[in-house]
DNA sequence: CGAAAAGTTGATCTACATCAACGTGCGTGG
DNA sequence: CCACGCACGTTGATGTAGATCAACTTTTCG
């Protein structure tokens, strides 16, 4: 009897497929799980990593806090992804982590990340791919920020939240369920809760989205990607060439 | 004869310092130069990675275009600094890379990297340190975008510069060369160029820097970091513990 | 020396912020 | 089971940081 796949064990496997040994040690490093309810902080700007996170089910965000309390959302952590993986080399987090809502995760010791890296080259051929992947998305907010309005913010966002939901199955037919509130997409888009709010409101009026409740439905993904100037690359959605696998499997 | 350490060694000494062998095998990475003038593309958004690259001497930007023309600076690349490092993983990039100036620099296969990582753990380690930095100062560059000021950004950015070209003795007594046009500064900062001009001259008229040709001098740092709300933590300045260490070099 | 690149400054415009008020759903405690 | 409070969403009026437009000056460099 197969156990239903986790997110993380399809994202990884939509890069590089697995075999069995290193499915089960994920499913090893993932058996241990707790559930933390909304609004919970996980990690702590200037504070002490608690460990390496993967998070299975539920929304979280990563954002950076100004001393006098502006703060800005830097990445989205949904199902499948990992938090805390610096822990490995820094001490103190310059970022903090905390779920938006109720969600279930498994926290470990970054010892259990090196053991991987070193048992497993493919997954950590897979991990340096999600790092690699996370600094190209906080790339592409910051590009974001600096040039595009506030429109064209809204609705780049929204592509990337189906894109990357697309993945871990949580997003089907253009619709997904967005479980956040207007503040949460102000911070993240540089914009001011009223300014949001309109954003949105015109995005609606426009014909681009539906809404209802939690629910949001992209209707027209071609002219949303037209406006945002929304390129996939920056995703790297596409499987990892066999050369790449081989580099971190092989010996010279 | 010791040879002039260069400045990407510098940087790494000053995470984790080397054994002979380890130095070498940098040395060895770094003997075959190439001068490139400036103005010069690197890396082209879209195409495949030339390979992996160290800057010696020069300044070099990394930037996102959108297709109406419109670039975000995501990072400057300073000597020490190294571009392309995702080459071993994704063949198509992401982002573009520019000289601002003439510059020296060494391009490798990404082969050889994966060979450092297998023949010399501590540094692995190192480069994981620098990516793990990269993604950081992103983050707080987006930071930044999405919350400040022109004025704290602009502060922000000449801070950060400074204490970079620190580690390669680049900045003295708080002053340094900024080889960079008023343009790329906006560019940098999400701001026209006009407001880049007058966001300079407010900082100078404050007395908080002054500027000659390409030289500036921060004046009072501490005043600078107070208005920028300004915390070096993101840029990873310290050492790297031993434990850390340690998870890259030693079996289970 | 001439032309182009870079820097500077004033006048005006606008995207977005701020301020203020009100509506609506919903969880909780009496 | 109701009502009260609170989080969240919505909308109008007004303010402002920064963009845009348009000159002009200074520096750089072939």
């Amino acid at each position: 009897m197969p156990t239903k796949t986790s997110p993380l064990i399809k994202k990884i496997e939509a890069v590089v497929p697995l075999q069995t040994d290193e499915r089960d040690f994920i499913a090893e490093l993932e058996r241990d799980r707790r559930t933390v309810s909304a609004r919970t902080d996980l990690v702590k700007q200037g504070e002490k990593y608690p460990g390496v996170g993967i998070l299975h089910s539920g929304w979280a965000i990563r954002y950076k806090s100004l001393s006098d309390g502006r703060r800005q959302i830097v990445n989205f952590l949904l199902p499948g992804d990992a938090f805390g993986l610096f822990a490995n080399l820094f001490e103190l987090s310059d970022h903090s982590v905390a779920t938006l809502t109720d969600a279930s995760l498994s926290v470990f010791s970054p010892d259990l990340v090196a053991e991987m890296y070193r048992k497993h080259p493919k997954l950590a051929a897979a991990f340096a791919w999600f790092s690699a992947r996370e600094e190209a998305i906080i790339a592409e907010r910051a590009t974001g920020l600096g040039q595009r309005t506030a429109f064209e913010r809204m609705a780049h966002m929204l592509l990337e939240l189906l894109k990357r939901l697309e993945v871990v199955s949580l997003a089907n037919d253009n619709k997904f369920e967005l479980p956040v509130t207007q503040e949460i997409l102000a911070d993240t888009l540089g914009l001011s809760l009223v300014h949001a709010n309109r954003t949105m409101r015109k995005l609606r009026e426009s014909g681009l989205i539906e809404i209802e409740g939690q629910n949001i439905f992209l209707r027209d993904v071609r002219a949303l990607a037209d406006v945002a100037d929304f390129d996939d690359l920056y995703l790297y959605l596409q499987r990892m060439s066999k050369q790449a696998v081989k580099r971190f499997s092989e010996a010279v």
